[in-house]
DNA sequence: TGCCGGTACTCAGTGTTACTATCTACTGGT
DNA sequence: ACCAGTAGATAGTAACACTGAGTACCGGCA
């Protein structure tokens, strides 16, 4: 997929991210991996981090470091009370646009 | 609704434009009107035309003068060929996102 | 021993996007 | 003469995802 999803992606990886770490703690690069594996196979690595990045710096995570058997120590991040509000408003958010694009979809050939 | 919003419309708010001009074509401040009775209340009348000058640019529209009866006269927009092929990558992509996120949302409390 | 692939994280620079705020301009009504 | 409603344009800002490169640690293989 090209362009328009890179920019559909604004605002909704974070969401996405949050999701994910709502399920279960997990670090950036496992966290990289299982979101190729769900098809978005070309969302680079440093995307993640940065998302991560910031989502830590508002608070929304806990963050503690595991040591690794194989590379350098794992940051882990778990949604912390804050997060899972965050995470809640997203999705009340995404409903809203999801529900006013289907209503256009549906509007369309009529 | 936030700053979310405005985060998750990038991207978003040039498909919900070319999908209105796909009904029919319509002008910018006429697109703003009904936005806002779509349930966008918030969106500025500086942003959609920003959205037209972009999407005029790129070629997916085709611009007609219209002499105004109150006011200065407008520009009516209408999508061409490309910008229905356009529109309709962008209901793919909206797809594909779509389904990822349910299938994200389905799996939290499992 | 030396090297390479896989794991794990970081960072500077770039382009795109929506928002804010303000400005111009035309019309009709008071 | 003034004002509200209609209609469009624009400069500056903040947020975001991407690119590309770099650092570091580990195990296995020649």
């Amino acid at each position: 997929m090209g362009k328009q999803l890179t920019e559909l992606l604004k605002g909704t990886l974070e969401g996405i991210v949050l999701a994910i770490l709502g399920e279960r703690p997990a670090y950036g690069y496992e966290i990289t991996a299982r979101l190729r594996e769900q098809g978005f196979a070309d969302i680079a690595e440093g995307t993640v981090y940065a998302v991560l990045v910031r989502v830590e710096q508002r608070g929304l995570v806990y963050v503690e470091k595991v040591p690794s058997e194989k590379g350098p120590p794992r940051k882990v991040y778990s949604l912390n009370g804050d997060g899972r509000d965050y995470l809640d408003e997203f999705w009340r958010t995404w409903s809203f646009l999801a529900g006013r694009l289907d209503q256009l979809r549906d509007g369309e050939d009529r």
